[in-house]
DNA sequence: TTAGAATTTGCATATAATTGCAATTGCAGA
DNA sequence: TCTGCAATTGCAATTATATGCAAATTCTAA
């Protein structure tokens, strides 16, 4: 049977605690000082273990490591690839999308962090203001 | 300016001839014989940068790599948490979606390989018929 | 053509994430 | 409480991915 041990519950509590995303290291310098003996394989093992109890998503938005948060109010984000920034879409924007999918597929959802990617507006009129640059060989 | 290399048009051409989702090993094997010099950081590179053009996509099916595929026919995917079963959903399903979360949030979305998580029908069933284990110090 | 500038590649190395295994910890039952 | 089994952890080793840099390639324009 699974065990919520002290690694697993500290690790939860921080992310909860803090309600914002982190990556595998920051969770790790979060916890160390309260249990100095932990170890980065724990850290990944309880992650892993957290995401499939449904306690955390895991999400990577494209930017270096992925990054682990509480699952607490479902919500998702768009993450612009020009400027970066990420957005917070509400699960109720959501809602009816995942029921549709659900429903056409008799597939239960348990997604609960999608991250879409595009361009903000900001970043769409400064690429509008660009011509095109597509590598030479592929253009028709 | 970006330049469509030997490496990175046989890497290209692989994905879309094969029309497969493949890691980036599988293409590596796939592309060494008529490129005997290729090294997986090219691979690696090369994945990134016909990512970023937008000719192919990547997605993290949680089982093991994250897998390529061309960008032809726009598609999306859910994956079963129970049987690891990959089904295709039509981007038809999902346009909707996008246009109102695109218009709400004033965001142009990019992404074009959607991937649920979930439970296909039979792994709900099976489910079902289990009495839920949670870990015991999160129990009510 | 050919030279020169800019981009990409290979290689070596660094970092991130995973895994086998023995030691440790947590839990259930005595 | 104590005992014994099973799950988890730390550690070392492995695998996957990323990166710095010099050499090679590609492109442009003389
Ligand atoms: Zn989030
Ligand atoms: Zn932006
Ligand atoms: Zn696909
Ligand atoms: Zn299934």
């Amino acid at each position: 049977m699974s065990r919520m041990t002290t690694a697993r519950a500290l690790i939860y509590e921080t992310l909860e605690t803090t309600q914002e995303h982190m990556t595998a290291y920051q969770v790790f310098d979060a916890v160390k000082p309260r249990l100095p003996s932990l170890n980065m394989s724990t850290v990944y093992r309880s992650l892993e273990y957290l995401t499939h109890e449904g306690l955390i998503s895991v999400a990577d938005v494209g930017e270096g490591m992925p990054i682990y948060e509480a699952v607490s109010n479902t919500h998702h984000h768009l993450v612009c690839e020009g400027c970066k920034k990420i957005l917070i879409v509400e699960h109720e924007q959501v809602k009816g999308f995942f029921e549709k999918i659900s429903q056409e597929y008799d597939f239960t959802i348990h997604t609960n962090h999608l991250i879409l990617f595009g361009l903000c507006e900001k970043c769409r009129r400064a690429k509008e203001n660009q011509s095109e640059e597509l590598p030479k060989s592929l253009h028709p």
